[in-house]
DNA sequence: TTTTTGTCTTTTATCTACAATAGACAGTTC
DNA sequence: GAACTGTCTATTGTAGATAAAAGACAAAAA
C-alpha cells in the first residue's frame, strides 16, 4: 500500500490539541511551520476536520465549531512511523532475551513477523548496523553480534573518551553560551525529581539523555555527537526492559549528575574530569551488571 | 532486471586465472571456498566454461582443454557491484568539485544519472550517511554537508584520539601476536617503495591504509575499527582526485611511518605517542591544504 | 564414512509502481 | 506589496515482483 499516512495522522492529532485551545486556526503556512509538516498535509488535516464538523473552513476563515472528543483522535498505534515500529520490534528481539550472539538474521522472516515489506526492514538493518550489534554478509544473511559484555566495554571505552573531551570543551564555552542556561534548567529538573524520587524516578532516563547530549554537543564534533545516538539507544531500550533496582540506581545517578554539573560550573578541568569519570564508571558498572 | 550477475562475472574471471595454472579443477565446494562464492555460482561458472570449450566437465572430472584468452574474460566494468558504481559516482560528485555545502541531494536524479533504480541509491545514501557528509531530512531530500574544513578538523580530531589509544594498545600486544609480523612486512614494503619512489609513489595510498588499519585493529574496539572506514574512504578518494605534490607528500609520509613503526617496536609509550602525533599532525595538514 | 554431486528451496539485490508528502507557482486577498 | 490559497508537479517511502546467489538435503561416488 505504498506509503503509510502516519505523518498525516500524527500531525492531525497534534493539530487537534491546538484546536482545543483556540477559537480559530491560523493560516496554512503558519500551521505547517508550527506542526512541522508541509502545506499539503495541513490541507489534508483541515479537510478532515471539516468532515468531522470540527471547523468551518472557507479560505482564510477556519472557525472552530466544537471541542475535539477522544474519538476524533487517531489511535496512538497508527501514528508511529514504520521505522519506529521496526526498531522497537527488533530491539525487543535482541535485548529482551532469546537472541544468542552469532545468530543469523533473516530479512524476509523479520519482515513477515513485523508485517511489513522487506525494503523497510532492509533499510532499517543498514541504518542499524552502525551501532555495531549486527554485521552484514553480502549476498547472504546478517549476523547478530549480540548485546554482550564485550559490546558494553567497547561502547563505554569510546564513550568515556568522548565525554571527557566534551566536558572539557564545555568548561571552555563562553559565559553567555545558551548551553549554560540549559544546564541550569537540567540541574533544576534534577532537584525536582530527587525531591519526589519515589514517584518520579522513571523520568530519569529522559533527563539522562538530555544532559549527556548537551555535554556531547559542546564538543562541536559531528562524530562525537553522532556517537551519542548509540549510547542513547542502548540505554533507552536497556532500561525499558531491565527495571531491577531502578529507583536506587536512578537516585544515585541523579546525585552523580549533580556533582558533575557542579564541577562543570567551576570550569575547573581537574574537578570536571574527576566528577565525569566517577559518574561514567558507575554507569558502566550498572550496564555491565545487567548483562549477565 | 532484478539482480546484476556481477558476482558470477567477477568469480568467473578469477576462476579463469586459476584455470590458466592447472590441468584440472578441484571439486565444486573447494572451488567455492577458494573463490569465496556459493556452489550455485561455481556451477554456473563451470557451465559457462564448458560452453566456451575451456573445460570438459563430467561430474568430478573437470579437465582443462585450452588456456583462457583475453576475450574469454568479462570486461572489468561489468564486474563491479552496483554499490561500488554508485559510491564512485557519488564521491566524484562531492569531492571532485562542483558541490557546495547545503546543496540538496535528490535520490531520483542521482538514480537517473547513474542509470540505476532508486532503491540502490537510497540504500547507498543511508549507508553513506554515517560518514557525516550528508544528512537526511525525513520525507524530504538529503542535504550535502560538504567536504569542508570543519569536516576535516572534526574527522582528524577523532582520528587522533583513536589512533593514539590504538598505538598504545599495540605496544601492549604479546610478542607472538601476528600483528608484529604484519608490521614487519609493512615496514619492508615501506623500504621497497622508498627505494624506487619515483615510479612507485602511487602505491603509498594502499599501504597507508593497511598500516593504519593494523594499528586501529589492535584497539580491539569495533567502534574504533569501524571509524577507520571513514578515514579510509576520505583519504582514498581524496588522493585519487588530488595529485598535487603526490610524490613529495608520499615520500615524507613514508619516512614518518618508518619512524612511527620504529617507535612501536620499542614499545615505549612516550616514543610511540611522539611519533604518532608527529605523523598525524602532518597528515592533517596535508588534508587541510588540499581543501581550499 | 567422508566428500561430492544433483536437485530443489529460500533469501538477497534490485527494479518498478504508486500513495503520501513536500514543494513550486500563479492568482487572490488583505 | 506581502502573505495566503488553489492547483499542479516532483520526490520520498513502501510494497511487490523477479533474477541472482546462497544454501539444504538426499543420492552417488570415493
Amino acid at each position: 500500500m505504498a506509503k503509510q499516512n502516519t505523518v498525516f495522522k500524527d500531525a492531525f492529532n497534534r493539530c487537534l490539541k491546538l484546536l482545543a485551545e483556540t477559537s480559530a486556526l491560523p493560516s496554512e503556512p503558519e500551521l505547517g511551520a508550527t506542526i512541522g509538516v508541509s502545506r499539503t498535509t495541513i490541507r489534508a488535516i483541515l479537510t478532515r476536520m471539516e468532515e468531522l464538523q470540527l471547523i468551518a473552513w472557507d479560505k482564510r476563515a477556519k472557525v472552530v465549531l466544537r471541542h475535539p472528543k477522544a474519538e476524533d483522535y487517531y489511535p496512538a498505534e497508527e501514528t508511529d512511523s514504520l521505522s519506529e515500529i521496526i526498531e522497537r520490534s527488533f530491539m525487543r528481539r535482541i535485548l529482551a532475551g532469546g537472541a544468542e550472539p552469532g545468530m543469523q538474521i533473516n530479512e524476509l522472516e523479520l519482515a513477515r513477523d513485523i508485517g511489513t515489506g522487506t525494503t523497510s526492514v532492509r533499510e532499517f538493518l543498514i541504518r542499524f548496523s552502525r551501532f555495531g550489534l549486527i554485521e552484514k554478509r553480502p549476498n547472504s544473511h546478517w549476523i547478530l553480534k549480540g548485546f554482550t559484555r564485550e559490546f558494553a566495554l567497547e561502547l563505554t571505552e569510546v564513550r568515556e573518551m568522548f565525554e571527557l573531551r566534551s566536558a572539557a570543551s564545555f568548561a571552555a564555552l563562553d559565559a553567555d553560551h545558551p548551553a549554560w542556561q540549559e544546564l541550569e534548567r537540567i540541574e533544576a529538573l534534577h532537584h525536582e525529581i530527587l525531591a519526589d524520587i519515589d514517584s518520579r524516578y522513571r523520568d530519569f532516563s529522559e533527563l539522562d539523555e538530555r544532559f549527556h547530549l548537551l555535554v556531547h554537543k559542546s564538543s562541536s564534533n559531528r562524530f562525537i555527537v553522532d556517537f551519542y545516538d548509540i549510547i542513547a539507544i542502548v540505554f533507552h531500550y536497556h532500561y525499558q526492559w531491565n527495571k531491577t533496582n531502578a529507583r536506587e540506581r536512578n537516585a544515585r545517578a541523579l546525585e552523580e549528575h549533580l556533582a558533575y554539573i557542579a564541577a562543570l560550573k567551576t570550569r575547573d578541568v581537574a574537578q570536571i574530569e574527576a566528577a565525569c569519570k566517577r559518574h561514567l564508571r558507575s554507569a558502566r558498572e550498572t550496564l555491565l551488571q545487567s548483562i549477565q
